[in-house]
DNA sequence: TGCAAAATAGAACGACCGTTCTATTTTCAA
DNA sequence: TTGAAAATAGAACGGTCGTTCTATTTTGCA
């Protein structure tokens, strides 16, 4: 899956040949930002990132950061890049070594849900970035709604590869899937990191396994949502890693 | 429902004897200011609430608002409590005047709805303030968790009730409910006003009744709760009051 | 009507912001 | 080793912020 963010000065190809490159030390320290930003970003939103509190944690002036990026903007957009792709490769791509179907579409939630769970305490900025870039234009948001929608629709495919299986019933609505997906997420964020509920990550668990019966395969429609039984809850391996390396 | 946030000298009995006051004129001013300030903060947020535009809406001078509340803190107290009993009155009340059960907690979804789809374009500070109030401490992140506890009690609540009706499966998990519904609240927010996709309201109100099917009684008609046409929303008198010392 | 109290305005403060400009230091290919 | 380019620092700018202080106007009971 590629980036449909457009690519800046990030990747470094440095010039004379091409081919051949020797990671300037500028790169370096322009990566060691990003990650400080990121960091910072995290906690209280990428609006709150100010130049000079990235220049304070990365240990620079606040014009050796500025200089760059070339302006707060560019600074924000490239920790969007940074996450998206941080994202894509925890969560997307580890989700990419299961089988089509059911079980990538579980790996999927269950990479997000750790994913979310380690952001209790950082802070999302899928979430957090969308509050704050609402109602506002711009190339920061752009990014932001690229990325996220750039992840909505590798989740929807996989609901709909899972339909292709036979694993969900053909007759649902993708679309209403993923909707009722991305809500658990949303809805373990506000309860875990702001009002500090325990058990909100179980709920989220339990609410998964509830979508996955409600639009498990029988071709009939709603009604009786398949398994009439008790919660079904922990059946599945409540996570499940073939080979690739750990969330953190 | 008394709310649970300390009351200061909003309540606007003024001195000499209790019981007999005139609104004097600063207590007007004081909720002219709040009201401009609540259309402020439910766009740019709360944190973005700043004692100058609020002036500017307000038509007045910077120091002139601020002499009503002594600092920007109070201020945000006062938009929260506004928007509290702003919700508890559109959402809550009015769905007291159904029976409990079902059709009050149908109701409550419909009537939070209605305020969602109304905030798709003005914002919801419970949403956005959640995001901004993560991992700071004060008073104003109290006021605010404190106001979203409450209502998400009473939603809690609400569906015990229609468990005791036998509406709901009584081995189910009230408090799971409740978060499932919350979840499609905050997705139907995430999706339609920061990714503009159409159709999410739809979305957020077919979810709703496969939580309903999915938590039926299962002797009980499932499935069809109450009413399967498309809206049935704003068919209550959006507010009443007289009545209100019910709620427990 | 008078007059204290309340309400409001206006200017100024220190702090932080993004950005610009100018030096200085560091890097690294020739 | 040299020297141009890259990287970084530091000071300063205009702006906005919450808050304070002082002065003026408005209010509403006696």
């Amino acid at each position: 899956m590629i980036l449909p963010i457009t690519p800046t000065a990030t990747h470094g190809l440095s010039a004379t040949e091409p081919g051949r490159r020797v990671l300037i030390k500028g790169q370096h320290t322009k990566a060691a930002i990003i990650d400080a930003a990121l960091g910072l970003a995290s906690q209280i939103g990428l609006e709150g990132l100010s130049i000079g509190a990235v220049a304070e944690v990365a240990g620079m002036s606040k014009s050796g950061v500025f200089a760059h990026f070339g302006s707060r903007e560019e600074l924000q957009i490239s920790v969007i890049r940074q996450y998206h792709d941080r994202f894509e490769a925890e969560v997307f791509y580890a989700a990419l070594q299961l089988p089509r179907g059911l079980p990538r579409l579980q790996a999927m939630f269950d990479h997000w849900m750790v994913q979310t769970s380690a952001e209790i305490d950082s802070g999302c900025i899928y979430i957090s970035g969308a509050v704050e870039f609402d109602d506002r234009t711009g190339p920061v948001r752009d990014a932001l709604a690229s990325s996220v929608s750039t992840w909505q629709t590798a989740l929807r495919r996989a609901v709909e590869q899972a339909q292709s299986e036979g694993q969900l019933s053909r007759e649902s609505d993708a679309h209403q899937i993923a909707f009722e997906i991305h809500g658990l997420i949303l809805a373990l964020h506000y309860e875990a990191r702001f009002l500090r509920n325990p058990g909100a990550t179980e709920r989220a668990r339990r609410g998964f396994l509830h979508i996955l019966a409600r639009y498990a395969q029988p071709s009939a429609e709603p009604a009786t949502p398949a398994t009439p039984g008790p919660v079904l809850v922990a059946a599945l391996p409540a996570r499940q890693r073939a080979s690739k390396r750990q969330a953190r």
